[in-house]
DNA sequence: CTGAAAGCGCTTACAG
DNA sequence: CTGAAAGCGCTTACAG
């Protein structure tokens, strides 16, 4: 049923060997042009692929990348990582496949059926993981939400992240902080890492703490938070928010409790998602170098699987704000 | 290095035979409850992992599900969707694996690499690749815009969508109507489907042909949009917008060209994003039973893996319209 | 420049 | 109830 090389072989009258020599180009041996094209146009009539399983046996190695999503929802700033992650490695003879970890299934089962050569986590993977796939000779690169001591490591400084937004509510003027928090666990980690940016600027800064509210994503809910702001003994006059979608929330609540953007309550939140721009008024966000993260997370997959690459050096500089009307 | 079935052999003292017949559980084998537990105790204590290479190789069929989605953004609906299928099919052993079609690579490198028991399309294949990829025994379940005779095929009913939106208008006594198609490019089969139900029922009403009008997710190119409609001999009273981002376009260029929602234009959009019941006034949209439709591919994807099992019968009313303040 | 042969790790008839 | 042996399709030393 299946073509294999031997049919190939059979074919154009060849050894296996030769077949093998000539698809796959090896280096350093030389074949006749003549045999060459009658290798690859037998190939090609009879529609042969390798086998991939056959291939992974045989070396041991696939020519697969196995990128391990967090079981949250995406959002556009990760499909697009993604995106990019995948084109620059299909430049080098890589697929990646993604899988979103919805906790249902082991990683170990995921990883031991696709036998992968690399595995990229978007997410920070468990000691034991990361071990276990080290020891069965997959190049791990991880992920970590801030500074982290492990060079190939993919780092998101999410506390810089909160940095910025208050560096940018201070310079318009404000001291009396709140940092609005999203509802759904999953996104704690990820929160708590702004939140201790956020925290800490305001330190150095030598504002008084920010007061940290969490907003649902209801009218409902921020416009009780907005409330509970106002009524402190120092109002809050401007908010950091976790993402984009908790701003437009807080920005929807202000104005249910009648409040003016950003005169009454300046409001950033982070991600620039399609619809920032459309909120009344536009809204102030933090936006990130995705091109320049993508390429430095496959750089690192590259250098990982060939010790003789240069690692990358990690971008710097990757989030700037994009000043609109709501602060 | 690696860990092998010979090598639990040793371990356990028995052959490899009977190592796979108790690892894997073998059915109408009989194997002493004694050696059974050797085996299974060696196996774990030296951490023996199969290769899948070699078990691909072998039965020439994997446990993997690949599951190719559009270029075009992913969007929250999609996101879960594959939760839910990521979830069901796992259940069943089967992990499901996820390519962003980036169109850098040919399709057929991909499965070739994987090899994949079944692919998924959640956007239509060529008809070569579904060839190409049936011919290699992979069970191919593809998706369809709209009605479609193969029953193998996941079938989003587009234009229902589309018919939804309009009959929702016309209920709240408008005749006029517009449809805001997006911008990007991807999306135009999408949208010409959507698009072909509103026209559809528009007809089917007796009500004037609707407006088609592309609207970029710009606050500037949606607030010309609703002035032309409303310059109109016949000024359009209702939008059915593309989705949810189209539709908080329309709702901010309503807004920023003086018009009140939804007494002086109405809006639907599509989705129910999140940010849709914070806009002001909330969106009105239409919500998709998503549960159904990830149960209804799971279910396809198994069927077409055993012909044993009932196919599964498409689920019916999977759209419905929420409404919020905007219609 | 090309071929015969081994072996990657697994499963499964086929014998005992 | 268990084992020896073949073979899935490939690549790669090793001989010519």
């Amino acid at each position: 049923m299946r073509v294999t090389s031997a049919d190939v072989a059979r074919e154009s009258g060849v050894s296996r060997t030769t077949v093998s020599y000539v698809l796959n180009a090896k280096p350093g041996v030389v074949i006749t042009e003549a045999t060459r094209r009658r290798v690859l146009e037998a190939a090609s009539r009879l529609g042969y692929t390798p086998s991939a399983a056959a291939r992974a046996l045989r070396s041991g190695r696939s020519d697969l990348v196995l990128c391990v999503l967090p079981d949250w929802t995406v959002g556009p700033v990760l499909d697009t990582l993604i995106d990019h992650v995948t084109t620059s490695l299909a430049e080098h003879g890589l697929s990646v496949l993604v899988h979103i970890s919805r906790g249902s299934r082991p990683l170990a089962e995921l990883w031991r059926a696709v036998t992968p050569c690399a595995v990229l986590g978007l997410v920070p993977f468990a000691a034991a993981d990361a071990r276990a796939m080290t020891r069965s000779g997959i190049v791990v690169v991880g992920s970590a939400l801030d500074e982290d001591p492990h060079p190939e490591t993919f780092v998101v400084p999410q506390t810089s992240i909160g940095r910025l937004q208050v560096e940018h509510l201070v310079a318009r003027g404000h001291r009396a902080l709140a940092y609005a928090a999203p509802a759904d666990d999953r996104l704690v980690a990820f929160a708590d890492r702004r939140l201790a940016g956020v925290r800490a600027e305001c330190a150095r800064l030598g504002l008084p703490e920010p007061r940290v509210t969490t907003v649902d994503l209801t009218v409902e809910s921020a416009a009780a938070a907005v409330r509970g702001w106002r009524d402190d003994a120092v109002p809050v006059t401007a908010v950091a928010a976790y993402n984009d979608e908790v701003a437009l929330a807080v920005l929807a609540g202000a104005t249910a409790a009648g409040l003016v953007v950003p005169d009454d309550l300046a409001v950033i939140g982070v991600d620039d998602i399609p619809v920032a721009r459309l909120a009344s008024p536009p809204l102030t966000t933090v936006w990130q170098a995705i091109d320049a993260q993508a390429e430095y997370l496959a750089a690192s997959v590259l250098a990982a699987l060939d010790p003789s690459l240069e690692p990358p050096v990690r971008p710097d500089d990757v989030f700037h704000v994009l000043e609109r009307a709501s602060t």
